[in-house]
DNA sequence: CTGTTAGCGCATTCAA
DNA sequence: TTGAATGCGCTAACAG
């Protein structure tokens, strides 16, 4: 069995409250005492035991991440960045990742506990009545990563205008049958954001007089399979979409597969634009909506210890930029083309970025 | 502040043993007890406070999993593989990442303490032996994922073999100059596995009586960046190689990059094969060698828990199958090649398997 | 400046 | 079958 301060302070013939005053800074100790002590922290490589210091101080040094969608590559760039920060701190992260209905009720009940937790990360994900009850009751710091919630500290997009401002740019390329696919308009793992893409996409739509098909917009979990599946559905239409828009980069990379499917070329025959700028929409090269998703994770992270350690200050709203990222999956529609004119013609490999 | 087991037992008027006995099943309780313990249970909306029970208890339900190249997607699925069975256990994860050597150095002097975690998940990264001295001494389970070690239980992959049936591949296609780009060779980081790979190459190489040239083995850290830039170097060789395998698909990718900054066809200019098999290969339409990522996170825990209930077994080493997945990124080299004949001409869109 | 003690919340042993 | 007492390892208040 490893050391305890006992151990420790019997070794250096003090008392535990001076070896914790050591460890701690807690209190002024004399240096030679103090030498004494660390000699025996070094010689039995004595760490303290954190089940004793949480309890005995009320405080769990640890942080729960709480992360839906946790198959995609968005959340794994968000967690990425809150890794960057928690390494440097003093602080552990419990990761809980939540898949179904279930799984998500088990989690809320019992990890917002003080005792359990310090904090909440939630990516994602809005609270529901029943979650913000038992978070204030217990009175725990919890911080929304891409979420919306009034009393919480939240850090979310423009969603309405980035996808309005997306279908916008495919509908000056001169589209007109532009599709939506996305995720289940209304679950409960929706963040809202969902539904405010689609009412971009809308509003792109009626302010340039083009009507809303119903049967132009897809809804499905997320996944690159199910986008494959939604874009096939779409393109074996009587009368197919010329673009396609898609709530995220995940869906929109099996748009792309489906494309590939059809021996469809893109842009040329379709048009496909993705958002969240993943990584490898880069290598994809596809045109999408560029949120900043390790950023996100890096302030979602500072934000709550700052709420950790500032419980009382009035909830902080953040909002992050948008911008439309032009790559090579989208051009001018076919019987728009003049013949040999391309408008994503040219290959300086730059992107092309155009400011929300 | 939360309910504490003392509030329950007051509440239906019984000792706190009895309401720990009804909460644990841990001896027989009166029926009618048990229901006015669970009454005030529900009433309070009781969860007991995990630091009082692990410090009671000496356990923590808690495994740390700690990551190396956590940037990369191989370890993502690795983790997702993990969180599937850990969801359903009654244990949380704690996530360590580790990027650099003195992180490193924290993590393996903090983390493997009995009272902090009952458990260590350590993916690709082999224990030096200070490492090894501090978790035998704390007599902590730790498995290793994609690492190798004789008195650790480990899951890992013939690695030597696997790359060299990959090169073999290439060699058959009619390759002559095949390069090598991987992490560096020896660094802390490395697994030893990212050696046994390059052994396989060597290895192909010389039974086919090819020439290992050192201009053809490039190294750097993990990532499509470096890919990129080691695969730019190679092909601005004044004899650049005509098929290049990579370490990992994650390296490939930047292969692919760097081809397409060329203008260089991949497969008809350029033959890539990768190592891992994430998800995105398949979109990229990669060959590579694959070994089941989320399996062998599955895998892993499942070894590792069953480790903690039974620590007296001696370790079980797993060996995880590969398969070479040979898709479009490969064919014969342009010089060999009979015009008009491809030997991946097919589009069927099914991936060709060469077991092992 | 430092040793001693109380108590954090729980499981468990010992009595009853 | 159950209540009371003990201790897990630590921090912090208290007393010197």
């Amino acid at each position: 069995m490893p050391a305890t301060i006992h151990d420790v302070a019997k070794l250096a013939g003090v008392g535990i409250g001076t070896v914790s005053s050591v460890l701690n800074n807690s209190r002024p100790v004399n240096e030679t005492t103090r030498q004494k002590v660390l000699a025996a922290v070094a010689e039995l490589d004595f760490v303290p035991n954190p089940s004793g210091r949480r309890l005995s101080m009320g405080k769990t040094h640890t942080i729960a991440v709480i992360i839906t969608y946790f198959t995609t590559a968005s959340q794994f760039e968000r967690l990425r960045g809150v890794m960057s920060v928690i390494a440097e701190s003093d602080y552990d992260i419990s990761l809980f990742a939540i898949e179904t209905i279930p799984q998500r009720q088990r989690v809320f009940q019992t990890v917002p506990r003080r005792g359990r937790v310090d904090g909440l990360l939630i990516f994602s994900l809005n609270p529901t009545k029943d979650d913000l009850r038992r978070i204030r009751q217990e009175n725990i710091p919890a911080v929304l990563v891409e979420g919306y919630h009034p009393e919480l500290p939240h850090i979310f997009l423009d969603d309405v205008a980035a996808a309005r401002n997306a279908v916008q740019y495919l509908i000056d390329l001169g589209h007109q049958k532009i599709a939506y696919i996305s995720d289940y308009l209304d679950d409960l793992f929706s963040s809202g954001f969902n539904r405010n893409r689609y009412m971009g996409y809308r509003q792109a739509l009626e302010a340039a007089g083009l009507r809303v098909r119903p049967e132009y917009h897809r809804q499905g979990w997320q996944s690159r399979e199910n986008g494959r599946q939604m874009a096939l559905d779409l393109l074996n239409l009587p009368d197919p979409p010329t673009a396609i828009f898609a709530f995220s980069d995940e869906l929109a990379l099996g748009v792309l597969e489906a494309a590939r499917d059809l021996e469809l070329k893109v842009p040329d025959d379709l048009s496909v634009v993705g958002y969240d700028d993943i990584e490898l929409a880069h290598f994809a090269q596809l045109t999408t909506v560029r949120q900043n998703l390790f950023e996100s994770g890096v302030q979602g992270v500072e934000l709550l210890l700052d709420t950790i350690e500032n419980p009382h200050a009035s909830p902080t709203q953040l909002q992050l930029p948008t911008k439309l990222v032009i790559r090579k999956t989208t051009t001018v529609p076919k019987d728009k083309a003049v013949s040999g004119q391309s408008v994503n013609s040219d290959h300086s490999g730059l992107d092309k970025k155009t400011s929300l």
